[in-house]
RNA sequence: UCCUUCUUAGCUCAGCUGGUUAGAGCACGUGACUGUUAAUCACGGGGUCCCUGGUUCGAGCCCAGGAGAAGGAGCCA
């Protein structure tokens, strides 16, 4: 009885800009954006960009509460919907009851109704989500997670929980942040001098995940069709617009897929989600779409981009994304006008090179001018689980290009043939004693299978047209970097 | 980790060749106005010029070291 009540007694802003007029009054609760001419109330509940306009009558409301109606404040209003006088609104509530929840000191609240620079905004990550940008970026946010679950889920995969404290760097991913209960100023030591981690929480070294590939493809030989879809942590010391120490990663293994079937996959999962937000976030691109415009407006002509986000973003769904191979690219790269002319920071001389980002950012934004899956990389530039092609020299990799992003996707179908498995570990000195589990999968009922890791937030930054990955995470942990 | 740039009011920034009491817009406070759209108008308060040391008669400005930030590079998703 008491949640009916709770339902009747508040409806979400989002609901009420969607109403026609009405004799029924209707109760309201938000935050203050602004205060206008001591009448309008811009009021904001999250629930969608738009505010509610809630116009206070100043000769009825007692002046104390006129007086804590500030930007930031918790309010509760009571009243009509009607259709608004004054323009930029179709409907506004004329409030006959006003409640301060929660007052807000605008001498000390850091919002102020005006524009913000990101940089300030990172550094009260805990207050920016009340901003327009910020909320229309995590509410999009949001949804390119449901309906990454739903892709899965509609083609019949099973989510499966891998390991976040793992004790296996085997993969060579990256830098690990290690995970103990050792007291940090006792740490046992063994005879020798080593850290003596039989004494330690799991009786041996761990750290945090970097990756739940390896543990994906064990579900891939029950399931067929997996995906992990978790936090991963990488302690390299990256300072840039596009790495975090902590991020989100979408990781599928598909049994009985090759490297062609992986890209399908994962080019229908980018086009599918794409297109869900903008289906479902429409207002809030809308939003992010004009806020770019306007900054584009600041730059000069020649740096400005020749679509603008929305335009981007349909680009990417409506064309199919370009495929070639290393070898096919390093030519093009050889040939361009852009090398011959020395234009490059490192040139492109031999194959067998990992292309520069320089490299990657001329074939996406300005060879083909859309994402690219760049696949069959030179074997001794990617992993050692990758599958072998026979001409010896490279293996089935795939790395998916965004533009401005750059790789947002890297996968690969993976080596099933137990024997050329074992000599590529031994060659890159992979312990295979302590793999033995994953070894396992090749020795019993082994078969070609594939998978991919898609960077979640390199997917958001992407969507939302942010350029700092910081931006699009709520609350950012990088080098020196852990508030909040 | 490397390279470049930056750090002045709550925010965004200006500050001349090193020269007296460091400025603007916005925000905030007070008052006026009352159908506003980041309302408007008037008045007002507000400074560890990032820190430490040095050069100088004199440093926001020059020099050295440090801290933090932004962008680019590497590592990668």
């Amino acid at each position: 009885m008491c949640s009916y009540i709770l339902i009747m007694s508040r409806v979400k802003i989002k609901e009420v800009l969607g109403l026609a007029p009405q004799e029924k009054e209707l109760t309201v609760k938000g935050w203050v954006r602004t205060f206008r001419n001591n009448q309008f109330i811009a009021l904001n509940d999250g629930s969608t960009n738009n505010n509610l306009q809630v116009v206070a009558d100043f000769n009825k409301i007692d002046e104390t509460i006129l007086k804590r109606i500030t930007t930031g404040a918790a309010i509760s209003a009571t009243g009509k919907l009607i259709e608004s006088q004054g323009k930029g609104q179709s409907v506004e509530l004329t409030a006959t009851t006003i409640e301060i929840l929660g007052d807000s000191d605008a001498e000390k609240y850091p919002l102020q109704p005006k524009k913000h620079s990101l940089e300030f905004l990172r550094e009260i990550a805990h207050l920016r989500m009340r901003t327009n940008t910020f909320g229309a970026v995590f509410r999009i946010r949001h949804n390119l997670a449901y309906s990454i679950h739903k892709f899965f889920n509609d083609k019949g995969f099973v989510y499966l929980h891998t390991p976040i404290i793992t004790a296996s760097d085997a993969e060579g991913a990256g830098e690990t942040f290690k995970v103990t209960n050792f007291d940090l100023k006792n740490i046992p030591k063994t005879d020798s001098g080593e850290i003596d981690f039989k004494n330690d929480f799991f009786g041996r070294a761990t750290n945090l995940t970097v990756s739940g590939q390896l543990e994906g493809e064990l579900g891939a030989m029950a399931f067929g069709d997996v995906y992990t879809f978790g936090p991963t942590f990488r302690a390299e010391n990256s300072n840039t617009t596009r790495h975090l120490a902590e991020f989100w990663m979408i990781e599928p293994e598909m049994a009985f897929y090759n490297l062609n079937d992986n890209a399908d996959l994962a080019e229908e999962l980018l086009q599918y989600v794409i297109s869900y937000a903008l289906e479902h976030n429409k207002e809030d691109i809308e939003f992010l779409n004009t806020r770019l415009l306007d900054e584009e407006k600041q730059k000069p002509q020649n740096e400005r981009s020749e679509m603008n986000l929305i335009e981007k973003l349909k680009f990417c769904t409506d064309n199919k994304f370009e495929r070639r191979t290393y070898t096919e690219a390093i030519n093009i790269l050889k040939d361009s006008n852009h090398n011959k002319k020395k234009k490059f920071q490192y040139l492109i001389n031999d194959w067998g090179t990992d292309l520069q980002s320089e490299h990657e950012r001329y074939l996406v934004e300005k060879h083909f001018k859309k994402p690219v899956i760049l696949t069959d990389y030179p074997k001794q530039i990617k992993s050692f689980y990758m599958r072998q092609n026979d001409d010896g020299k490279t293996v089935r990799a795939m790395d998916i290009l965004f533009p401005g992003i750059g790789e947002i996707v890297g996968g690969s179908q993976r080596e099933e043939r137990l024997e050329k498995l074992e000599t590529r570990m031994k060659e890159m000195n992979i312990p295979a004693d302590e793999l033995y589990w994953y070894l396992d999968t090749r020795r019993f009922g082994t078969c070609e299978h594939a998978g991919f890791g898609l960077g979640f937030e390199r997917l958001v930054l992407f969507v939302t047209g942010m350029t700092n990955i910081r931006d699009v995470i709520p609350f950012p942990r990088a080098p020196k970097t852990c508030e909040f």
